[in-house]
DNA sequence: ACGAAGGATTCACTTACGTCA
DNA sequence: TCTGACGTAAGTGAATCCTTC
C-alpha cells in the first residue's frame, strides 16, 4: 500500500470549530510548562481529524513506506568543512547558508538518521543548482502531522523528534510545519473573530438607528404634548416606581398610554399617592 | 539573593517554490 | 506555454523564558 492508496482510503474530517468568537486567548510569547499543557487542550479552531483507527494505520503505513524512499545525499563544500552529511532536499539553499540554529538542529543525536532518509526525497538538482527547493509533504505526512497538532498544538523536543523518526522528516521540519500550522489557525481565528465582530457592529448599528428614531419620535411626541401635560394637575397623575411611567390616573395601563403625552422619559416623578402601584400598573 | 550571559523556543514577518486555473 | 494567485515550506530577527555561573 503505498501513500496515495492509504490516502485514499482515509476519511478526513474537516470542521471549523468555534467555541466562542471572542474568546482569544490570550497567552505569554513563551508559554511555562504548565501553558503548554494549556494549549495542548486549546480548541483549534481549524480541525483536521482522523479517528483512532486512522491514525494507526496511517502511523504503520509511514513506518513501512519511509524507507523505500529513493534516498540521495550530497555534500556541499560548505557542508563537508561542517563535517556532516546532509540530505539533499527541498531546502537545499538553506542547507548552504546554514544557520546557527539549523547547526544546533543538526547538531542533535538523532539527526544521523533523520538526515539520511527523507519522505519524498526526489533526484531533484541533479544540474547542481542551489535554488531553494520546496518539500511537499505527502497526504499521509499532513495527515499525522494534523492529527499530532490537534492532541499537541506545540510539541516538546520528544515528540517532535518522535513524530520526525516516524515521518522520516527532520525535526526542523516538523517544528516548522507546526509553527506555520500555529499561524495559520490564529489567522483562521482572527478571519473568524472579525467576521463576528463585523456582524456586531452591524447589528450595533441597527440598534442604534433604531434607538435614535425612537428618540426622535418620543422628542417629538413630548413636545406636541406638553401643554396639555402642564395642564394636568399633579393629582391626576401616576408614576409606578416600577416602570417608572407617568400616566393619568384614570388610564394608564396600555403600552399605548406609556407612548402617550402622559408618559415621558425623564423623571418627573409624579405619584397619586391616592393610587396604588398595582393599581395604576 | 541577584544579575548577566547564553541557550532554547516561539512568534511575526518575509521569501520563495509548487500548483492550479 | 505563459502568467498571476494562492498555499505553504522555510529563513530570519526579536522577544521571552530558563539555566548556569
Amino acid at each position: 500500500m503505498g501513500f496515495d492508496d492509504l490516502h485514499s482510503a482515509v476519511g478526513l474530517a474537516l470542521g471549523l470549530g468555534i467555541s466562542s468568537p471572542l474568546n482569544l486567548q490570550h497567552k505569554s510569547k513563551n508559554p511555562s510548562p504548565s501553558q503548554k499543557l494549556d494549549d495542548d487542550q486549546f480548541c483549534d479552531p481549524l480541525n483536521l481529524s482522523l479517528s483512532g483507527e486512522t491514525y494507526l494505520q496511517i502511523h504503520e503505513a509511514v513506518k513501512k513506506v519511509g524507507t523505500d524512499n529513493k534516498i540521495k545525499v550530497v555534500c556541499s563544500d560548505r557542508q563537508l568543512s561542517c563535517g556532516r552529511l546532509y540530505r539533499q532536499d527541498s531546502a537545499a539553499s538553506s542547507f548552504s547558508n546554514v544557520s546557527v540554529k539549523r547547526e544546533r538542529e543538526f547538531g542533535s543525536s538523532e539527526e544521523g538518521e533523520t538526515e539520511r532518509v527523507s519522505s519524498r526525497i526526489s533526484d531533484e538538482d541533479d544540474d547542481g543548482s542551489n535554488g531553494r527547493k520546496k518539500l511537499r509533504l505527502t497526504k499521509v505526512q499532513s495527515a499525522l502531522l494534523e492529527e499530532s497538532f490537534k492532541i499537541h498544538s506545540t510539541l516538546n523536543p520528544k515528540q517532535k523528534q518522535d513524530l520526525a523518526r516516524d515521518l522520516k522528516l527532520r525535526p526542523r521540519q516538523v517544528e516548522v510545519w507546526f509553527q506555520n500550522r500555529r499561524a495559520r489557525t490564529k489567522l483562521k481565528q482572527t478571519e473568524v473573530d472579525c467576521e463576528f465582530l463585523k456582524k456586531c457592529c452591524e447589528t450595533l448599528t441597527d440598534e442604534n438607528r433604531r434607538l435614535q428614531k425612537e428618540l426622535q419620535e418620543l422628542k417629538a411626541l413630548k413636545s406636541a404634548a406638553q401643554p396639555l401635560y402642564m395642564q394636568l394637575p399633579a393629582a391626576t397623575l401616576t408614576m409606578c416606581p416600577s416602570c417608572e411611567s407617568i400616566g393619568a390616573a384614570s388610564s394608564h395601563a396600555s403600552e399605548t398610554a406609556a407612548r402617550s403625552s402622559f408618559a415621558v422619559a425623564s423623571k418627573p416623578h409624579f405619584f397619586n399617592h391616592f393610587n396604588s402601584p398595582s393599581a395604576a400598573c
